[in-house]
Formats: C-alpha cells, sequence, structure tokens
DNA sequence: CATGAATGAGTATTCATTCAT
DNA sequence: AATGAATGAATACTCATTCAT
C-alpha cells in the first residue's frame, strides 16, 4: 500500500514483524489486529493504513517465507558432477545452509513451516524438489538403487520438519549438528560404519 | 456427562464422530458446532446435552486417541534378548502396527497428530518411548554406537508423521510398504547394501 | 431462514416491521442493526437469526413492496372497450387504487418510492406500465393524438411521487381527493371546461 | 475558509467540483473524502485548509444551488398584466428557463433537488412560489376557478423533477421541448384541443 | 430426549478528522 | 500551500452457549 517516508516504512517494518511474532506464538485465529497495533504502539486504523486485512499481513508473511526459502533452495541446488567421495559433504552442506536459513527468522519459520494453510503445500513443493536431487544422485549411483526416493523425501522433509521445531527453534541443536546427524543416518543407516 | 438410554447414546455417539470429522477437516478453530449438530441430525441444545463445550469435546477426542496410542505402543514394545537378525523384523513389525493403528480412525490421527494443541505433546511422548527403545538397543550393540538417538528418534517420529499424513492417510502406501521402507533406511541408510 | 414455530415468526415480523420504519424514517445507512433489535425487544445475533445481514432485510422490503405494487397495478389494468364517458372515471379509479396503495403501508412505500437505490428503477417501470396504457387509449382517440405519452407518463409518475410525499403520507390529502384532482388536471388542463 | 493566493483557489475550486461530481453520482454517505481529495489531487489534510467538514462543502454546494434557483426564480417572475392570449408563452418561457437552469449544473441540480436531507424544503418553496403565481393567474380568469393551485403545483413540482432526472439531464430531452409538452398538458389537458 | 428462541462477548473494518512538519 | 502519519469512534457480524418447554 503506502510506500511514503522513513517514518511511515519503519511502522510498516514494526507492525509486520509484531504480527509475524503474533502469529507464531498464537496462530491465525488467535492473532488479533488490537495486539499487533498495540505491541506495535499504533492504533487499529494505522494497520489498515499498510494492510489490507490480517487476511493480507498474513499473506504477505507466507509470501515473504516461500519466496526466500525458494532462492535459498534454488541457490545451493547440487551441481553435477561431484565425486563420490565429496556427495557426503555437499549433502551435508546443503542440510546446513538449510537449517540455517530456517534459523534466521524463526516467527516466518513458524509461520511458513506449521502454521499457514499453505504450510503443507509448501512442504510438498520441498519435498519434489528433495526428491529430483535425489533422484539424480541415484541415477548416479550413489545411492542403492532400489530405494524408493519419492518415499525418502518425504522421510527427510519430515525429519527436517521435527527436527526444526523440537532442536532448532528452541536452542538445543546447531544447524551444523543437525545437519551432521541427519546426513549419517541418511547415507549409512543405524547398523552400518561410517568414516 | 449423560448416560441414559440407548437412544441417548447413540446421538452422542453420532456426535462425536461429525465432531471428529469436522475437526479434522477444518481445524478447531473453523469448526461451527452448528455445523456439529446439523450433520448430526440434532440442534444444539442437544450438543450440550452430552458434552460440556466445544473445548470438551475436541479434548474428549484427543483422549482418546492419545489413550488408544499408549495402548497400542505399550502392547508392541520391543522384548528384551532378541537375536540380532531378527532386529529389523521386531522393528518393521512395530512400525507395521503403528502405521495401522494411525490408518484404523484416520479422523482421529488427524486430530491428535496434526491438529490438537496437546499434539506436540504426544510426538513428544511418542519420540521419548521410543528414543528409549533405540537407546536399549544401542546399548545392545545393534546400532551405531555414535548415533545420538534422541535426534534420531525425533528423525523418526517427524518421518512417521509426514508419511501418515501424505502416504497413508490418503491412500498412496500401506502400513506394511511403509514400514519396510522407513527400516530399510533407517538401518542401512542409502549407500550401503540391504540384504 | 427460520420458519419454525409462531414466536419466532412474530419476533421476524417485528424486526421486520421496524427496520421498515427505520429505513423510511432514517434512510439505509443512517439505520443502525442496533437501533432495529432494541426497538424490537431483542438482541443483535436474534437479527442474525432471521435474517441474512442489513442489506438483506432491505432487500426483502424492497421486494415486498415492488411485488405488491406489481401486483396492484395488474389487479387495475384498464379493460379494453370502454365507453368514452367512462375513461375518467376508470383513470380516477385507476389512480385512487393507486393511492390507495401507497397509503396502506407507509414505510414501505417510502423504501420502495424514495429510500432504495431501485427506486428509480420501480418508478421507470411503473411509467413504463403507464405509458403504454396511454398510448393504448391515445390509439383510441381518447386523448389528444399530439401528446408525447411517454413525457406524459413521467409527468404523471412525477406527480403521483410528489403527491404521495406530500399531501397523502402526511394525511393532508385522501386518495379519492387526489385522483380526482390530478385526473381533472391530467385530462382537462387548466383553462379548459370540466364537466 | 482561506483566501489566500491563487493557487490555493484554484485548489479550493476543484474540491469543490470534485466534491459535487462525488456527491451527485454516489449520495452523500457513500462519497469519501479521500476519494475527493485524490481525485484533486490532494491529500486528505489540505481539503480540511479549505472546508471545515464533509457537511460543510454538502451545504456550501447546497446553498449554492438554493441560492442560483432562487435568483433564478425571481428573475423570471411574471409580470402581472399579461394579455390572455399570452399565458401560455409566458409560463412555457418560465418554464423553459427553470429547465436551462437545471440543466446548466447537471452535479448541482443532483444534489439540490435530489441528494440533499434540505432537498424536500428546496422544492416545497418551489411549490410555494408557483402556487402563489398560478392562484394570482387564477385569479386573474386565466384558469380554471376550481382548481386546488396548491395540488396543481405539487404536481408541476413532481412533473419538472421528474422530467428532469429522466429527461433533462441524461441528454434525452432539451429544455425547450419539455416546457412546451408541460405547458401544454397542464393547460389543456390530454382531451381538449390545443392550437 | 429434544427443540425453538434468544443472548453475551468478542473482532475486523471503516471513515472523518487532526497534529506536527 | 501542502503532506506524512496517526487516531477516535462507530458498526456489522459471528459463535459458543443457555433457558424454558
Amino acid at each position: 500500500m503506502r510506500k511514503k517516508g522513513a517514518n511511515g516504512q519503519k511502522s510498516r517494518a514494526r507492525l509486520l514483524a509484531v504480527a509475524a511474532n503474533e502469529f507464531a506464538l498464537s496462530g491465525y485465529h488467535k492473532t488479533k489486529i488490537s495486539t499487533i497495533v498495540s505491541r506495535a504502539g499504533l492504533t487499529q486504523p494505522s494497520f489498515y493504513l499498510y494492510f489490507d486485512s490480517k487476511e493480507a499481513v498474513f499473506n504477505e508473511l507466507m509470501l515473504k517465507f516461500r519466496s526466500q526459502l525458494k532462492e535459498m533452495v534454488v541457490d545451493s541446488r547440487l551441481e553435477s558432477g561431484i565425486q563420490r567421495e565429496d556427495v557426503r559433504d555437499v549433502i551435508q552442506n546443503v542440510l546446513r545452509n538449510l537449517f540455517g536459513f530456517l534459523l534466521m527468522d524463526p516467527d516466518l519459520t513458524q509461520i511458513g513451516f506449521f502454521i499457514g494453510e499453505e504450510a503443507s503445500e509448501v512442504k510438498e513443493e520441498l519435498t519434489r524438489m528433495i526428491a529430483q536431487n535425489l533422484k539424480a544422485e541415484q541415477r548416479d549411483g550413489y545411492f542403492h538403487p532400489e530405494a524408493n526416493m519419492d518415499i525418502v523425501a518425504e522421510c527427510l522433509v519430515g525429519t527436517i520438519e521435527r527436527l526444526t521445531l523440537q532442536e532448532l527453534l528452541c536452542g538445543k541443536s546447531t544447524p551444523e549438528y543437525l545437519a551432521e546427524q541427519v546426513v549419517n543416518l541418511y547415507m549409512f543407516g543405524l547398523t552400518s560404519h561410517r568414516d
């Protein structure tokens, strides 16, 4: 909507941040405009100066998460032609980046991954992209040829989702650690010997 | 509340079933009492004849799920002293049973696993129990000694959660198939050779 | 909406009547639901038990007026083949009936003739029907052949509108008197001799 | 309010013109200050630089219409002592002037005749003045002695109102044509012979 | 066992208006 | 002469819940 002076931009940003936090903490329905504006030090009409509706702010936040996530994923797409001995490091890297991204803006992650109705869509997209990568690597002979990579991708996304919520966002584990654990588990399993 | 005649029991059961379905489909907030009673062929006051409040029905459903789940898990707890060559089959069995259970009442699974605020609690409990089992097996030397079993348990629960939603409840995969895939993935990883 | 017991019908009717009165007195925008329900001895939610929205009640009232008016007009359509000496009485009769109808439910008349956005549509329709009748009579030689009957019909509707507001609804004149005056004026003009 | 430089006068005039147009098109309540200022290329506070309130602009427009109308009517007041054979032309002249005036500023006419709450007052005043003239002419023997001139005046005003809206403002008829039709109708009626 | 009828409490949204610059 | 930013006050509408029958 408005794009005027610097002061207005600040108010808008404040509202957006508070809204993200409220949505993340209480979910969409329990979040009240009155709370948002009061925490932002403004009154209700000011909210409508910058956003069309409660739904509109939420969508803006959702969109922000989705586009940032997409950008992140595209950037860290696996280059083809990696050496067999590098596969593990490359994947671990990707996972570390992903966890790092999800940790950057916890409120946004909550919204995009858990709160929004689009969340399942988001995760399905993510699943598709991961499945694609895994299949390519499978074709290159890096992975067991009989594994169902669509299922594996879903397992991985579920794993990421859960670890994000239970370990990452509450500060119990770092992106590095989680990436390492996941890579070991998914590449070598619980029984085999790892390097 | 009431425990009157057979007719009343029927109405109560109908309300409970419809409520479960509505909650599963639309979530807690979007579910309206008016919709529930109308679908059950009753009027609003009748609802309050059998339940204290909207929250109360929801809690009853949640409780039902939790206790059934607990019972299920307790029943299929791994007996100690299994042979090394049976471990895989035993775990696969447990997973098959779990997926089978989650498929029995899809509405209830939705509620207990995804809708309710207690859902995370439920999954944390499940995680703890699984972690316990895994740790025991790790101590017995069945699993790689350096794997962090708390993390692995969380990975597994995330995996179960996601597969339940994306494969099981929508009918894309059977409990058997999922159990097999998960067991292979988690025990041997993507790179190693499986029997 | 609801069509249950007699008591509910009464409440609904009361709301409708009060709404009509408020709309008639204050116009659409100034009329508040809170006023309507309070005057009807009810609370806001009850209003929505019987009507979908403020707009919906208004539309219902408008529709009621329009259909009653149409019925009235259709009923009193001039029969063809009247004697030359009866024309005046027949028309006067029609006018008396019309004024009588408009006096029956003053609130509804206000709404349908003056308040609603459809009011102009209503009057245009009325104009068309009157023009049709006048043209038929003109063809039969009862009226001056060069008069533009579309214009005359509009003059007549304007006249009816104004007299309704200024004479009829405030009780200054009766339908009979107005019908007589209008018939004399429109048939014989201000200069000619009347029987 | 202000009467500053030429630039301010221009802004004020622009606001007034846009306001008139908005009021004419959408009515008082649906007209928003935000729309007016935006169409005038200004911001909301500027509006309050020139007018006290929304009501104030509206009143100013209403006043403008009323005073112009009064002036018009006073100017074209019938001189006494006209010849019997001129009566018709004189009246037709007056009507032509009136329609011409109403066509000059359509927005203002809309407001003064149809939108404002004072509109009925305006028309009542007009009715009184017309009735006065008609009565004078009746006393002079130009009109049928038994006609109720108060009623006739109201008929005439209703007629003018309706023709203005349906024929004049939308360009379907000219002031000249309408004046002629009305004069013929009101002086000679539908049945009699005209010269 | 069930219902017709009603309500308390809450919430998003709108718009005219103003203050400081 | 004009604007960026903000607000007070009001209003339609929703939903879980209850009472008398």
